[in-house]
DNA sequence: TGGAAATAACTTGTATGATAGGTCGATTGC
DNA sequence: GCAATCGACCTATCATACAAGTTATTTCCA
């Protein structure tokens, strides 16, 4: 019963390629299924005994395939309910940064560096593309942020929450997924920084930066949104020297 | 049998989140055993039926957790071999945008986009931080580009190459990455682009652009590097447009 | 005694069959 | 016509079994 198929991989002499499961073969057929189909948001798939069915193996194999692009975030699945094509979503690649910095195969840093790079174009493009609500809102989770000083989670939160909203205020959806990702991949470290920065004062500068930012996209000016940008970074760098890293 | 366990989540009067599986509840013990041990990269995972005996559930949930985990790099599963923490790799980031692109939920332009962000930054660093050698396989890969301006295929892969190692040569392994996962991601429609091209004289003007990116790093020029950079992205753009895309 | 080959213990990969419980459309009763 | 009910289908989980890969141990021979 074990050996219906073929061997999957003729035993290659290489050694560091991991040979191909089932599983691995099953996850291939059900993503060239939804590419092949055309599938898009939303879209059902066949069900797991269906897939078995037609590739020749138990539903064990299937399941597991399943659960892997549910992981993925490609498919999602609920009890009862086929699983259907799921939306895009930046949470696997935070995920996947989160796993990589706690594992310290980059540092705070690097990451930061990596979100000046992509938030500098984030803020040029909003300071062009914004609508008037989109300026309001920046504005308004500035203000919010100005209130809770004290609280580092639920500024850390709004922090989030403000430079994804620039995102999507460039009107590129991949932005906000990818400052989102990037953004709370920092959720762990974000703290330590922020608890360097002990009076009041010193946390109002930063908030005053998110505001200089704000101001810029509202008012139309992607230069001055840069620069505010970059002041930005400058002092979120700053305190990661104060908190020991590099 | 079946109820071992309190149920797991007590019927949230909310819809949309979808209710907490048992693979879930595994997956995030098993991250959190990673995290909580301080797991580095190579160090080994307890197994499957350790896993199972600690929370109470069956193989099968760990194994789903182990292979979701497995699809998302975290962990590499291999028959026989315990389970061990992984490398961080792009290829996660790369098949979810992947993903995004097939189903139309970001279309080529903005992925384009995004690159150029990724890339202004990169440039920049490699013309400062590169390498002698560095330089050289720069210059190299695009001497290999001249000479396969009629072979799509390995076109595609000595572009991926080119663009992958500017981002090495930044020093930040962060945006290897990112860029791998944003061109690879491309992998698909970036022949339609090229066949825009037909002439000789039309792709020797793409690799060109190329050339003067490799010749500024060398130089350890960044504004030089910028602006040849700028120059590659809008023959990019044009190419999109000829193709159809928006 | 040193090293290689055989072995035992453990681990993952896959299959099978069973049951609980969620979802959704069709049927029935008012 | 509408709502409650039912049944078919589907996923979630469990238990068990066995094949096949890995690794440490032990054995055996030179």
């Amino acid at each position: 019963m074990h050996e219906r198929q073929a061997p999957i991989t003729p035993a290659q002499p290489t050694e560091t390629p991991p040979p191909q499961t089932r599983v691995d073969n099953a996850i291939r057929a059900i993503t060239d299924h939804i590419h092949g189909q055309s599938l898009k948001v939303g879209d059902k798939l066949p069900s797991e005994a269906r897939f078995a069915e037609w590739l020749g193996v138990s539903r064990t194999v299937i399941r597991e395939a399943f659960k892997s692009l549910s992981a993925m975030r490609i498919i999602e699945m609920r009890a009862g309910r086929r699983a259907q094509v799921c939306g895009f979503d930046g949470s696997v690649i935070a995920l996947s940064l989160t796993h990589a910095l706690r594992t310290e195969q980059i540092n705070p840093q690097q990451m930061w560096d990596a979100r000046r790079a992509v938030e500098t174009r984030t803020v040029t493009l909003a300071a062009i593309r914004r609508s008037d609500a989109e300026a309001r809102r920046l504005l308004a989770l500035v203000a919010q942020m100005h209130d809770c000083v004290d609280d580092l989670a639920r500024m850390t939160e709004h922090d989030i929450a403000f430079h994804v909203a620039i995102a999507e205020a460039s009107r590129n959806p991949l932005f906000p997924v990818l400052v989102a990702a990037l953004t709370s991949a920092m959720r762990e470290t974000n703290p330590m920084v922020w608890r360097q920065r002990r009076d009041d004062e010193s946390r109002q500068e930063v908030v005053r930066a998110h505001e200089a930012i704000a101001q810029a996209i509202a008012a139309g000016d992607p230069e001055a949104a840069c620069n505010a940008l970059a002041r930005h970074f400058d002092l979120a760098s700053q305190g990661l020297v104060m908190a020991g890293f590099n």
